[in-house]
RNA sequence: GCGGGUGUCGCCAAGCGGUUAAGGCCUCGGAUUGUGGUUCCGAUAUUCGUGGGUUCGAAUCCCAUCAUCCGCCCCA
């Protein structure tokens, strides 16, 4: 047997990386555009950063962490950036820059999951972390860098959830009287729900399992998740991020069901998801997480932020990245042929020659195939004479120009 | 961790107990030796993921194993 990728892992290749590269070039105008700054963070850390970070009621944290003992340290392949982005910001005294210090990231994340439609274990994501800010804009303008970005890439159609988790003082309050509601008939519920119950209450609203919706529906469960258990300060953020977005014309919705996975988010959380992807159906989540920096040994630092799958965006591009090339050198001398090549390539023209130097024929179709502007015939006389024979490849007109003229000819079209 | 599907050339595949294992794409060579994108001709799997078994005979049936895909949980 050869050895194959590991399962899960996936090689990028020439057809797909030109996609690749238009995400993050797009993402490097987007978010500087902004004044957003990139952020590289190491892709292993210790594992107590996301058990801490991330949270030990997460499933990420639970069954999904590469981890492994090197020389009796714990270490872990990052499973996502934000714990990672805050204990940079943290050890390098980021706290002390002016507010608001705007960043984004990209790169690969590790989670030892089943792999399918969507998921694998190694995947990347591109994200953005805004620190500083208490009031709802720095919120708006994180949503809006989302829906900025999407829209450059093509993918303007897609779907914006947005809801209020509160603060720690009201979602408690909320969270007990969720917790004494679904009590009541907790054995019906669900094996996962049942164990949810008191380690993370509000993920049994997005509980899958049918017979656990049918219990939430219930009349008194219903209310208290439709009341208004947000304080004032809280309902007053969401309110003003309401008006932001509507300001902005951001289309969305509020999900009152939507909690997300990861334990440090308060107040505003967000996901856009599509309606192509299959059951992987997430394209960007995300929300405000105040109170992770000083969980993590910072100061207190207001903090919101989001992460996109890059994989899922590459499945909603449906449009070729197509690659061409300036001059096609034809020769029946490979040296000449190279050195006129390298010549305008110098000069900034893209440019490539047949190292196996075929016929002309074998040549002229390599340069159609590779999708060549211009071919620069370089024969015998053409040599002689210090002259260069140029055909346009899709007129196919053709003349005989001199050397010295071709970067003058090139400048022109 | 659990459930289902699939495994024949680099890619897409036909074949369903006895065939020299179709076909298409890509690649390579050729159709008068300095001219392409169209066309035509030709080449490329002793072998059907791997290991056993059944049979006179297996890519085709059975078992195991591995890989991969899809779904559940959860998320990007």
């Amino acid at each position: 047997m050869t050895i194959q990728a590991q399962k899960g892992t996936k090689d990028i290749l020439p057809g797909d990386s030109q996609k690749w590269q238009f995400m993050e070039e797009t993402a490097k105008e987007v978010f500087s555009n902004a004044n957003y700054q990139e952020i590289r963070t190491p892709i292993f850390e210790a594992t107590e950063l996301f058990s801490r970070g991330v949270g030990t009621t997460t499933d990420i944290v639970n069954k999904e962490m590469y981890t492994f003992i090197q020389k009796e340290r714990s270490i872990t392949l990052r499973p996502e950036n934000t714990a990672g982005v805050v204990r940079a910001f943290i050890e390098n005294g980021m706290h002390r820059l002016s507010a608001p210090v705007k960043l984004w990231y990209h790169g690969p994340m590790f989670r030892y999951e089943r792999p399918q439609a969507g998921r694998q274990r190694q995947f990347h994501q591109v994200g953005l972390e805004l620190f500083g800010i208490e009031g709802p804009i720095a919120d708006a303008e994180a949503i809006a860098m989302a829906i900025e970005y999407l829209k450059k890439l093509g993918l303007p159609d897609l779907s914006l959830e947005i809801n209020s988790l509160g603060c720690p003082k009201c979602r408690t309050a909320y969270r007990d009287r969720l917790k004494e509601v679904i009590s009541k008939n907790i054995d019906q519920f669900c094996e996962n729900c049942r164990s949810r119950l008191d380690k993370n209450p509000l993920r049994i609203l997005d509980c899958k399992v049918p017979q656990c919706q049918e219990l939430l529906a219930d009349k008194e469960i219903q209310d208290v998740i439709n009341s208004d258990f947000i304080c004032e300060e809280c309902s007053d953020h969401f309110e003003k991020l309401k008006e932001y977005l509507d300001a902005m014309g951001v289309k969305y919705s509020i999900n009152k069901l939507l909690v997300r996975g990861l334990d440090y988010y308060n107040r505003t959380v967000f996901e856009i998801k599509s309606n192509s992807l299959g059951s992987q159906n997430a394209v960007c989540g995300g929300g405000r997480y105040d109170a992770l920096t000083e969980l993590l040994g910072g100061q207190p630092t207001y903090s919101v932020g989001w992460a996109m799958g890059m994989e899922r965006l590459l499945s909603l591009i449906n449009y070729d990245v197509k690659d061409y090339l300036d001059v096609f050198v034809v020769s029946s001398s490979a040296k000449e042929a190279f050195l006129l090549a390298q010549y305008l390539r110098e000069h900034g023209f893209k440019s490539d020659f047949d190292m196996n130097c075929k016929n002309f024929k074998k040549q002229f179709e390599k340069a159609s195939k590779l999708n060549a502007k211009y071919a620069f015939v370089l024969g015998e006389d053409e040599i002689n004479n210090s002259t260069v024979t140029v055909k346009n490849l899709s007129t196919t007109e053709q003349k005989i120009i001199k050397r010295d003229d071709m970067l003058n000819f090139l400048n022109q079209v």
